[in-house]
RNA sequence: GGGAGCAUAGCUCAGCUGGUUCAGAGCAUCUGCCUUACAAGCAGAGGGUCAGGGGUUCGAAUCCCUUUGCUCCCA
């Protein structure tokens, strides 16, 4: 068989995801085996893969499959996210390029666009998902906005509603005038940007050329003006507060009040308060009676009732403005600011505060349990830095605005009768019958009763996510939600910890009585090289499905983790990637290699014997190693630990120790023995780079049916005790053999070129057949000669205490080599004082634990012998 | 303004309860090699006053304080 000499991923990839589908090993049913089960953090219906879903998915695919590979019953649900504001919004963007608005359709006519939409767009995300290798149950697919799911939000809604935990009350809300709804808290993006603070006199009523002077960033407000308020310990305006000031332009009086929540320092001390405009203002205001005039309309501009004005932006009202009061004389003076502005995360309008009628739910009634289970690790954060956060946010938590007026998402189940009363139900036909039964008298029809326009916010979904995709609203017993909650781990990012991990720990406790995970990872964010957030808008991120196609989904899912450390942000940088393809390649050619070994009558060699031995101790050494990492989630460094046990211990050390001779094979039994340390590592990357390695495996040995590596079991290995001190001599040797290259490499050696060595060891025992032919062979020497002498004119290189000659072409000059040993001694005699020293301070040896004394000993003797061997070859010299 | 976190080689990061097996890894760099698996490669090498200062301790990258710089969250 001819095999290519560079790997060729395209072809493979798409065969492995396809065999694997077919085969049905993404499904997962409930069995007798323990679950191990993850939900997707469903990306937006609409939306397409960027680097964020890369990471994220990625870390769950490798945690998913390797869980798999260990017996678990693996289950990984997929599915997607109304996300009603960007959805809707880019419908209507859609529609308006069309030449439609959205506000000549009707509700239901908005919804088919919108529906059309999605049927279209909606599956893209998913099909992306499967170019990545993401092992995701497919027949388990969801969809926030499909009938089941949107029941079970109606159910809760009304269920909470009854239980008194939601309540429509009138609110400061965020306001996106662009997106026409309200957002909540968590929506909002704040900004520094820079401003302008105006000083605005407002003459005080009843006196002549006397002037309050009040600092604004937002004049256009002015209009809506119903006080002044100062800190009632603010001797310059002491003798201001009970007068009235007026309003410039409109001549309103309003009163000047004392206030504490005033702070001194900013502008001038004194804040015009306009409560409709202003969250602190409106808090001030009904504090003292003040009047709330709304002076914009919802869409931003300015309402008639301002009087000036009207239907203007309120960024062009607040520039006129400006320039008005420059005119009247009233504007003293502007000063640049740099101020936090919201913005809305989703349409990037700037943020309205703005009182309306909303719909809340009552977070600290419903948040107790959730707070604890993460206080007390029943649910881990990882890193776990992000507990403070929580627990922060918690105990301040506020109440939370579900209604969004929009029309693609949940419609709020409350229907309004004509006499003012509300009725929260399922249908509307419950809601009728129920109306119908409070007020026989008022013959009620279906026509009477007005459904809230509104719609529901989209994480008020996404918070049953956990309990939803498996029916546990419809069907609290069934035996998926019974087998499959709560699940194990989340894996998503900080940014949503609260809008969505934590509401989803209280919907956990609301309606199964237990959390929906045992731990969340939280991913960092994936930047740039120069730490900017990848954003559309900046335009530096990468196209994911174009990187995939230049490197490879196993390179792009290596790349992905090989710079995403727990929790930290990740500077993203396409080499990375070309790192995971070139590791890919190197694999590709491992196998090449092993593939062209003929199988021959003849023994194992020593070096062979070793190989097996040593290679075998170390996968199952490194094996340990990984689950640590993995029970950590420190995904970055099992991968690095798995990369560097292919790379160098693999390939440059065991192949290279196997290699026969040119021209000859190795024994069946020895082949067998290769492929199957191979197959182990094999297994081991699987879950990183999923689709070479089942390429691999395949093409290693003939597999029957159902033999794939995907759906292997993971190899229980361990280290053979009389291995064991292998492990720790092994490195020595390495170590040597690396010394001793150097050698020939400052001397322009040849590494083809045989040499001769000798070498006096401290300790024969430990020189094996095994690693005397192993420094012969990856040294390139002839026979090797123990030896008790000095040898004349060979080159000494003392390692660790064992002693080495070389016999090269030229010997090192022997006042270089006395220089060297020179500079040795003293660095060792130095490091033998301060040993020393430690040891002979009696607090030292009253403080330090047993085993740290005996290493300190140790290194006293080691540093000892080591000093006398150099001495003695000084004297030599 | 309140809270959290970070600062270790050119870059990205490890360094768990303090103890030269603790100053490390990967990438990048440099030197030499197209050595018949791999130049998407091989063999080597160099590189850090662990942000600055102070303290605790027999001993500090590690604990405490402080200064500086950066990031995030909340108002």
């Amino acid at each position: 068989m001819e095999i290519n000499k560079n790997y060729q991923p395209a072809d493979t990839e798409n065969k492995w995801y396809q065999h694997w589908k077919n085969q049905g090993y993404f499904q997962s049913k409930p069995d007798n085996r323990e679950p191990y089960t993850i939900v997707i953090p469903p990306p937006n219906v609409t939306g397409i893969l960027h680097m964020g879903h890369m990471l994220n998915n990625t870390l769950q695919d490798v945690l998913i499959r390797r869980k798999r590979m260990q017996g678990y019953n693996a289950c990984w649900v997929p599915g997607t996210d109304h996300a009603s504001i960007a959805t809707e919004a880019k419908v209507v963007a859609l529609l308006s390029e069309k030449g439609i608005s959205k506000k000549d359709l009707s509700r239901e006519e908005f919804l088919k666009h919108a529906w059309e939409w999605t049927d279209k767009y909606g599956g893209i995300i998913l099909k992306q998902l499967e170019k990545l290798g993401c092992s995701c149950d497919w027949n388990r697919t969801r969809f926030t906005l499909e009938e089941n799911l949107s029941d079970a939000v109606i159910q809760v809604f009304v269920d909470l509603y009854e239980k008194g935990l939601i309540y429509r009350g009138v609110r400061m809300v965020n306001w996106d005038p662009k997106g026409l709804t309200a957002v909540s808290d968590e929506e909002v993006i704040r900004k520094e940007i820079n401003g302008k603070l105006f000083y605005v006199n407002y003459p005080i009523a009843g006196e002549n050329q006397t002037w309050i002077t009040v600092a604004t960033t937002r004049p256009e407000t002015i209009l809506g003006d119903s006080g002044i308020a100062v800190h009632p310990n603010d001797e310059r305006y002491q003798h201001l507060i009970g007068k009235k000031a007026i309003v410039p332009f409109i001549h309103r009086e309003i009163p000047i009040i004392a206030d504490e929540n005033i702070d001194i320092s900013f502008g001038t001390g004194c804040l015009k308060v306009t409560p409709a405009h202003d969250l602190l203002d409106y808090e001030i205001g009904l504090k003292h009676n003040l009047e709330i005039i709304n002076t914009l309309n919802e869409d931003g501009t300015i309402a008639p009732i301002a009087g000036r004005y009207i239907g203007e932006d309120r960024f062009v009202a607040r520039k006129k403005m400006a320039a008005d009061l420059a005119t009247e004389g009233l504007l003293v003076k502007t000063e640049d600011i740099v101020h936090s502005v919201g913005f809305s995360e989703r349409t990037d309008a700037v943020i309205e505060p703005r009182l309306s009628q909303q719909w809340f739910v009552n977070m600290k009634s419903i948040s107790g349990k959730a707070k604890e289970a993460v206080e007390n690790d029943v649910v881990n954060l990882i890193p776990n830095k992000f507990k403070n956060t929580y627990r922060h946010w918690m105990e301040n938590i506020k109440d939370w605005c579900i209604s969004r007026q929009l029309w693609w998402g949940h419609r709020i189940p409350a229907y309004y009768l004509p006499n003012g009363n509300t009725i929260v139900a399922i249908t509307p036909e419950l809601a009728l019958s129920n109306a119908q039964q409070l007020f026989p008298d008022l013959n009620l029809s279906a026509n009477d009763l007005q459904q809230d326009e509104d719609v529901l916010d989209t994480w008020f979904s996404s918070w049953l996510w956990p309990i939803s995709v498996f029916d546990g609203f419809k069907d609290p017993n069934n035996p998926d939600i019974n087998y499959y909650y709560p699940t194990n781990d989340l894996i998503t990012a900080p940014e949503i910890l609260f809008f969505w991990v934590a509401r989803m720990i209280m919907a956990g406790y609301e309606y199964r009585q237990a959390p929906p995970f045992k731990n969340v990872y939280l991913t960092g964010i994936v930047r740039d090289k120069l730490g900017r957030k990848m954003s559309k808008s900046l335009g530096n991120s990468p196209d994911p499905i174009e990187l995939i196609d230049k490197y490879s989904a196993d390179g792009v899912r290596f790349g992905m983790l090989i710079c995403s450390p727990a929790g930290n942000d990740l500077l993203f940088d396409e080499s990375y990637c070309e790192q995971g393809r070139n590791f890919a390649n190197k694999i590709w050619n491992a196998f090449r290699l092993i593939h062209s070994w003929q199988e021959m009558d003849c023994p194992m060699d020593p070096v062979q014997q070793l190989a097996i031995q040593w290679m075998g101790a170390k996968i199952a050494n490194t094996t340990i190693e990984l689950q640590d990492h993995f029970n950590k989630f420190r995904i970055s460094e099992a991968q690095m630990v798995i990369y560097k046990l292919i790379w160098d211990d693999f390939c440059s050390w065991f192949l290279e120790m196997i290699k026969p001779p040119q021209g000859h094979g190795l024994s069946p039994e020895l082949l067998i023995k290769i492929q199957h340390i191979f197959e182990s590592l094999l297994q081991l990357l699987h879950p990183f780079m999923p689709f070479l390695t089942e390429e691999i495996w395949h093409l290693l040995s003939p597999r029957k049916e159902g033999e794939d590596l995907m759906v292997s079991q993971l190899r229980t290995l361990t280290v053979k005790s009389e291995n064991k001190p292998l492990l720790v001599f092994f490195p020595h040797i390495q170590q040597a053999i690396t010394e001793l290259r150097s050698l020939r490499n400052q001397h322009q050696i040849s590494p083809k070129q045989t040499l001769q060595l000798w070498i006096n060891p401290l300790n024969l025992q430990e020189y094996t057949p095994g690693i005397i032919a192993l420094i012969q062979k990856m040294g390139n020497f002839s026979p090797i000669e123990f030896t008790k002498e000095k040898i004349n004119g060979a080159t000494y290189k003392l390692i660790d205490q064992d002693e080495f000659y070389i016999l090269l072409e030229s010997v090192i000059d022997p006042e270089i080599e006395k220089q060297k040993l020179t500079e040795e001694l003293n660095y060792q005699e130095g490091f033998l004082i301060s040993v020393r020293k430690k040891l002979e301070n009696e607090k030292f040896r009253l403080n330090a634990k047993p085993e740290i004394i005996a290493a300190e000993e140790k290194k006293q003797q080691d540093s000892e012998s080591r000093i006398r061997v150099i001495k003695d070859r000084l004297k030599e010299l």
